[in-house]
DNA sequence: GACGAATTAGACAAGACTGTCTAAATTTGT
DNA sequence: ACAAATTTAGACAGTCTTGTCTAATTCGTC
C-alpha cells in the first residue's frame, strides 16, 4: 500500500512475522477443533497476538480460514516439487531408490506439519467451501499428479519399467507405497519411520513385481512403441 | 424399563422408529458441520422431530455423538461382512471376479451412506474422542483386514496367486484398487459408478500382474494379451 | 372412549463466541 | 529521540447454542 522509500519491504518488519504466527496457529487450531470449534481468542493466545491484530490482518474467521488454505497449499506445493525433483531418473539400484523416494514424499510432503494440516482441512472442510477447495485440486494434484505421472513415463522411456498409461501407474504408486498407513492417516495420526519405510518397501517391491523388467538391458525400440500408445 | 405385557417390544412401536430418525439425522449433521458445529435444532428439524425428544432419547450431544458412532460402526461391519461372504475362493475367471468384489466392496461398504458418514467422523474427530475410536479400531479394522485377508490366503493355497503375506497383499489390493478414488474419497465425493469400475478394473490387473500365476490361473490368455501389451 | 406414556412447542437461564470500539502502550523508521 | 503506525487489553452489544422446564397435545392400547 504505502511505497514511497523502500520498495523492499512496506511494512514493518514484525509485521509479516505475526501474520506468519497467525496463520501457522490457526491452521492448528481450524484442525484441531474445525472450523465452527476454532476459537479466535484461542488462535490469538496461541499465536501470542492479540484478537484484534488478527482482525486486523485478516477481517474476518472465514477470511483467515481462506488465508490459511492457501497459504498451505502453496507451501505443499513447494516441498512436493522439491521432492519430485529427486525422482531418481538413472536410477543404480531401482528398487532402493524408488524405496528412497517414497519415503521422501511420505516424510515431506505427507506427513509433514503443513501436509497434515492441509489434508484434514480438505476432509473437513471440502464440502462447505467448494470453490476454494476447487482452487486447491487445480493448483495441487491437478499440478503434482501430472509431474510424478511424467517422472515415470522416463523411467518407462528409459527402460527401466513396463507401463502402458503413466497415470494410473503413478497413483498405484502411491496407492502401494501408503497401503499400510491408511488407517493411521485416517485418525490424523503420523505414522512412525519404520512404519514408512516398511510400508513403502513392500510397496515398491510390488509395484516392481508387476511393471519392472525382468533383467533387461534397454529394449528401448519396445518402450518407443509403448510410450506412444 | 416398562414390561408388564407384551415382552416383545416394552416401549410403543413409534419409539424405536424415531430413534432411528434421530441418529441417523444426526449421522448427517455431525458429517456437514463438525461436531462444534452440528446444531441439535437442525438434527430435530431433519428427523421431523422436537428437540425435547433427542434429550429424552440421548441425554446430551456428546452421548448422541457416541451412539452415532457406535451405530455406523456396527451397520458398517454387517455390510462389510456380507461382502466379504461373496468373496471369490474358486473363481471361474479370477480377473472379472476380483474386479467384482473390489465394485461391491466399494459400492456396498466404502461409498454407502453410513460408510462415507463413518469415514469422515473418524477423520474429523478422531482425535478429539481417543477411546471411542480406540473401539471403532478393534471392532472395525481389526475384525474386517483379517477377514480379508483369510480369503486372499486361502486364494493363494488354492494356487491361483502367489503372495507371500496375505495381510500385505490384503492391504495392497485396497490401495490399488482405489488408486483411483483418493482425491474423491478427500473431498468426501462419492465416485461415480464407472470410475469405481475403471480403478477396480486397473488395480486389480496391477495386482494379478504382481500376484498372478502365469500358467495355472484360468484367464491365462486374457492375462497375457492385456499384461503383455 | 379412556387411560397412561410419549411427544410437542415454546419459553427460559446460563454461557460462549464474534466482531467492534477505545484508549493506552509499544514498536518502527528516521 | 521523535512521530507514525501498529499492537494491546479490556469492555461491549448482539447473536447463538445448550440443556431444562412446563403445559398442552398426540399416540398406542385396552
Amino acid at each position: 500500500m504505502k511505497l514511497h522509500v523502500s520498495p523492499d519491504t512496506f511494512p514493518p518488519r514484525g509485521h509479516e512475522a505475526k501474520r506468519l504466527s497467525i496463520v501457522d496457529s490457526a491452521a492448528a487450531v481450524f484442525c484441531r477443533e474445525g472450523f465452527a470449534g476454532a476459537n479466535i481468542d484461542l488462535i490469538a493466545a496461541e499465536a501470542g497476538v492479540s484478537r484484534q491484530t488478527i482482525y486486523n490482518h485478516h477481517g474476518d474467521k472465514e477470511k483467515l480460514f481462506v488465508a490459511v488454505v492457501r497459504d498451505l497449499t502453496e507451501r505443499c506445493n513447494v516441498g512436493i516439487f522439491a521432492t519430485i525433483a529427486t525422482f531418481p531418473d538413472q536410477p543404480k539400484d531401482l528398487e532402493a531408490d524408488l524405496i528412497g523416494f517414497a519415503v521422501r514424499l511420505n516424510q515431506n510432503c505427507i506427513c509433514s506439519r503443513d501436509g497434515k494440516f492441509l489434508r484434514k482441512l480438505i476432509q473437513t472442510e471440502g464440502e462447505r467451501y467448494p470453490e476454494l477447495f476447487a482452487e486447491w485440486r487445480e493448483q495441487g494434484p491437478g499440478r503434482t499428479w501430472p509431474a510424478i505421472a511424467a517422472r515415470f513415463a522416463r523411467l518407462a522411456y528409459g527402460g527401466y519399467l513396463a507401463i502402458e498409461d503413466p497415470d494410473v501407474a503413478a497413483r498405484q504408486f502411491l496407492g502401494l507405497v501408503n497401503a499400510e498407513l491408511q488407517t493411521t492417516f485416517m485418525l490424523g495420526g503420523s505414522p512412525r519411520e519404520d512404519e514408512v519405510v516398511q510400508s513403502a518397501t513392500n510397496g515398491v517391491r510390488t509395484f516392481l513385481r508387476a511393471f519392472g523388467k525382468r533383467r533387461s538391458a534397454v529394449s528401448v525400440e519396445k518402450q518407443t512403441a509403448l510410450a506412444g500408445a
